[in-house]
DNA sequence: CTGAAAGCGCTTACAG
DNA sequence: CTGAAAGCGCTTACAG
């Protein structure tokens, strides 16, 4: 069975296939009437536009790339929503790529969205980019589309970024908890694999050195493996005998944190009269947990606004700003309610 | 800057298009020479191949659409990427999907998948299928690609279906947790719009009829909107004063069973010894709560193979399947942990 | 406002 | 094993 085509719809509602095509692309100045009538026959035919034969001619696809770190972390899946929900708007189309935290994974995808000549690429993640392979990758991709990327900028980037200061983030909030409980911090979850997690991990450091003391008795643990709640049950349990040293147990992201609070439950350290303890990312789940967590908050709609504006842009051939910087906002919840001097 | 395509290659490497198509689809009788030559040029000068062209001159794309419910809950994720990676170790490529829990977005998928001549689509949604519009979609999407369902089965279905059977799993559960504790039973998420939370109810419902006096004091709760930590909760906390009535309360998914916890907490009622709570999915996180939560399991590997053995076949014009069914597991944590009469 | 016709970049049946 | 050439289904510059 043949599919149907612009040629059955001409010939069925008697006009040419071009008019058929600039009913279908709107745009075009067609008469109403002729344009009521072939929209009737497109739909009495149950007619659908091959995609690939108008990306083709048209030398490029509808479709706007999403790639994220992780579809399994509830900031990413909000970032795809909203921005689904922008480029539908404009009539356009996304394609989603788990990137899976994986550079392997990240370099399919950017090969595949080359293949497919994607109107443009957004990428966001925490993971270092700056790898040879996955940094060259970038910039062919770069070559052939416009390309944004969040949460990070390469020094060679010719992309723009948008990104939070989480550096800053970090030494505000350890700053005003150092302020509540000034005893040393526990910091989980720098990974090498990760640029965030060193943005993090460098404002903590730099609130510290404020008070070498407590910089001197804060340890920095650096996970080489996944970041997810196993580790941060794993990383807690496996320092019960120095727990009660820190005050502060400061995650690199809401996982660590749900981890580490049962491991601490089950240690017998309360939280947060014993310890305090906050992640990063502020998901849904936290005000629900018991203690219920505090945490670093990012806006994911002023995130999206940016990048699509940026990507919008690169798409009309048009400049867009090389960077913009955006601030986070610390959520406290029950892990970190606690006075003393 | 006009891209480089297969006539540049070949030029470049002194062969005809054709041996460039052949090189690029290995599958085709080319002498070794040629190939490393062609292979080597390609490389050189960075040529990727335009999906487009391809895809319009076969006929259909080499990608396989997967969509589902919501890409917020883990299983999906699992599910999404045990599907990637087989399709992927097939040399196809994937398209990923999120549902969003919505007809609208649904319907807007099923056309996008239509157009993009996709070679075959994976659904999994627990949600209804059987409103109109839907149900029109989905017909005609198969009656344009093969189509496997996972989840459930319209009655009027003509493509594959693979699922749990939620029914017997919830009245297995429960006659169990009967056993432990033989008090009423507070069920949480039947949802209008969701067939799982109806065979979940389902199974519950069965299992109390033996206790006719228990199934006169449960109770069934019918959410009308999103089922989530913050649905778990309000309904948990809007029954503070019937609570204490039930020993167990029976959750249609991990994120309600959560929210529900913490009310729990917050009433003063202690889980499991004032009442036992279970959830739908077992999620990851569930080992690291306090108290742990108990939940019952469905294995991904598994339901995966099947889609994926009914996809392929329908992508080589073979037979499959009608329908596949598999069980579940309930796996005991702190939040079921009790023994009484 | 509308149509005739060229052409986007591949793949493949056919011929050698 | 390799090449010449047709054709997939659209869109668009051009002409009217």
């Amino acid at each position: 069975m043949k599919s149907i085509g612009v040629i059955d719809i001409a010939r069925e509602a008697g006009v040419s296939t071009a008019t058929v095509s600039r009913v279908l692309n709107s745009s075009e100045r067609v008469s109403e009437d002729t344009r009521a009538h072939v929209l009737e026959v497109i739909e009495r035919l149950g007619f659908s536009p091959n995609a690939s034969a108008s990306s083709l001619r048209r030398g490029r696809s509808d479709a706007i790339g999403i790639a994220v770190a992780s579809i399994s972390q509830p900031w990413y899946v909000k970032l795809i929503r909203e921005l689904r929900r922008a480029v539908t708007a404009r009539g356009m189309t996304t394609v989603v790529y788990d990137l899976e935290h994986s550079s392997r994974v990240l370099i399919e995808h950017t090969e595949s969205a080359r293949r497919l000549r994607l109107a443009g690429m957004i990428l966001a993640t925490g993971d270092r980019l700056d790898e040879a392979e996955v940094s060259d990758s970038l910039h062919r991709l770069a070559g052939s589309m416009p390309l944004v990327v969040i949460g990070q900028r390469l020094d060679d980037a010719t992309w723009p970024t948008v990104s939070f200061d989480d550096v800053a983030a970090s030494a505000a909030a350890t700053e005003e908890l150092l302020e509540r409980r000034g005893r040393p911090v526990l910091f989980l979850g720098s990974s090498r694999r990760s640029f965030l997690s060193d943005q993090r991990r460098e404002g903590v450091r730099r609130a510290l050195e404020a008070r070498p003391e407590l910089l001197r008795d804060s340890s920095f643990v650096v996970l080489d493996g996944p970041m997810d709640y196993a580790a941060g049950y794993a990383e807690a349990a496996s320092r019960a005998h120095e727990l009660r040293r820190y005050g502060l147990i400061f995650c690199v992201n809401d996982e660590l944190a749900l981890g580490a609070l049962r491991a601490l439950g089950e240690l017998g350290l309360r939280v947060p009269e014993d310890v305090m303890v906050i992640g990063y990312g502020d998901v849904d789940m936290l005000p629900y947990l018991t203690p219920s967590l505090s945490s670093l908050s990012g806006d994911v709609n002023a995130i999206a606004g940016d990048a699509l504006d940026a990507i919008m842009a690169g798409i009309a051939g048009e400049p867009a700003f090389a960077a913009r910087v955006h601030s986070r906002r610390i959520v406290h919840r029950e892990s970190t309610e606690v006075r003393e001097g």
